[in-house]
DNA sequence: GCAGAATACATCCATTTGGATCAATTGTCC
DNA sequence: GGACAATTGATCCAAATGGATGTATTCTGC
């Protein structure tokens, strides 16, 4: 596929990143890259910071954001094993961060509501990751961030995003 | 944050993504949300079927694409940690589709080469996943699908995106 | 050309992950 | 209303993960 192989050469990074963004993946390429990185930055940074998986503390964001929403609804937003999301709320809860009710139509499941515990540890938490976004969304203006987030919409919203005809 | 809360409702999923995807995270939320509903397909479905993970076949992808190049290049293209590209590497030189060979200027570092089998298994794996980069990207058109492309280029090229002053 | 820093990659090991399963409850169909 | 399927969330356990470290080699400053 490179005339270098011959040469015994190597493109550089830079040029590879290039090229495989103009690969037949490089949509899925692309956005992948994306956002492998920044979960680099991102995620590790809350790991040491906080002692809490990314699934954590983005699902106490969420039942911040939906006071009263149940462990299946955190799933929806970030597609991650059930398990996982399990696991989060039970660390949210063991730390005083989430408190559990009952649902009253239905005794499986259980209401989530944010302590004020955890509405301070978010409080610690999201100016850092506000700032991340913005140094990682520095490089596209206003407009194109708009842009971008109105794709983004597109494709979360499209029907076979979490589910799939071609993989079973 | 919703006066739902006081009557015991919460909104359904659909509206909750809309409204996580219009908070203060919205970008991180969106651009995230994408990838992660993706990987639970892609990821997964290449996991069963092929008995590897996603770093081992993207690693040969990037091997095919770039042969002769290092598994440190690898690491450019899907910033993993290094112990995990190490690992993909091994696996694929364990299965034979991929040949180590020396790099004449430096000893440590190690030329990546697919084997026939390794192309091989490409060609079985590509078809299934440009289809399924097809199905997850058709609420795109062509022209949105350019827009959305230039734009994740422009935030990988970012300085900022893979490493970070706001988190050390 | 030599000492110390840096790089490339492999490996160790405690922790995490996720598929499978389980228990409890609710929904559906007749 | 009773049997069977579906849903909700917890737990089990084999396997994967990633930070730290090791080994070998190359680069840098003097």
């Amino acid at each position: 596929m490179d005339d270098r192989q011959a040469a015994g050469e190597c493109p550089d990074a830079g040029q590879m990143l290039d090229r495989i963004m103009d690969s037949d993946l490089r949509y899925l390429m692309a956005v992948s890259h994306v956002v492998l990185a920044n979960n680099q930055i991102t995620d590790r940074f809350i790991e040491r910071r906080h002692a809490m998986p990314v699934q954590a503390w983005s699902s106490l964001y969420a039942i911040a954001c939906f006071p009263g929403l149940r462990a299946r609804d955190i799933q929806v937003l970030f597609p991650r094993p059930q398990n996982t999301i399990s696991r989060a709320v039970a660390l949210l809860v063991g730390r005083g961060h989430v408190r559990e009710e009952a649902l009253p139509g239905d005794a499986r499941a259980k209401r989530l509501f944010p302590t004020p515990s955890g509405l301070a540890l978010l409080e610690e938490i999201l100016p850092a990751v506000t700032a991340r976004q913005e140094e990682m969304f520095a490089p596209l203006s206003g407009a194109e961030r708009e842009t971008f987030l109105a794709l983004c919409r597109k494709l979360a919203a499209g029907p076979m995003l979490g589910r799939s005809r071609v993989m079973g």
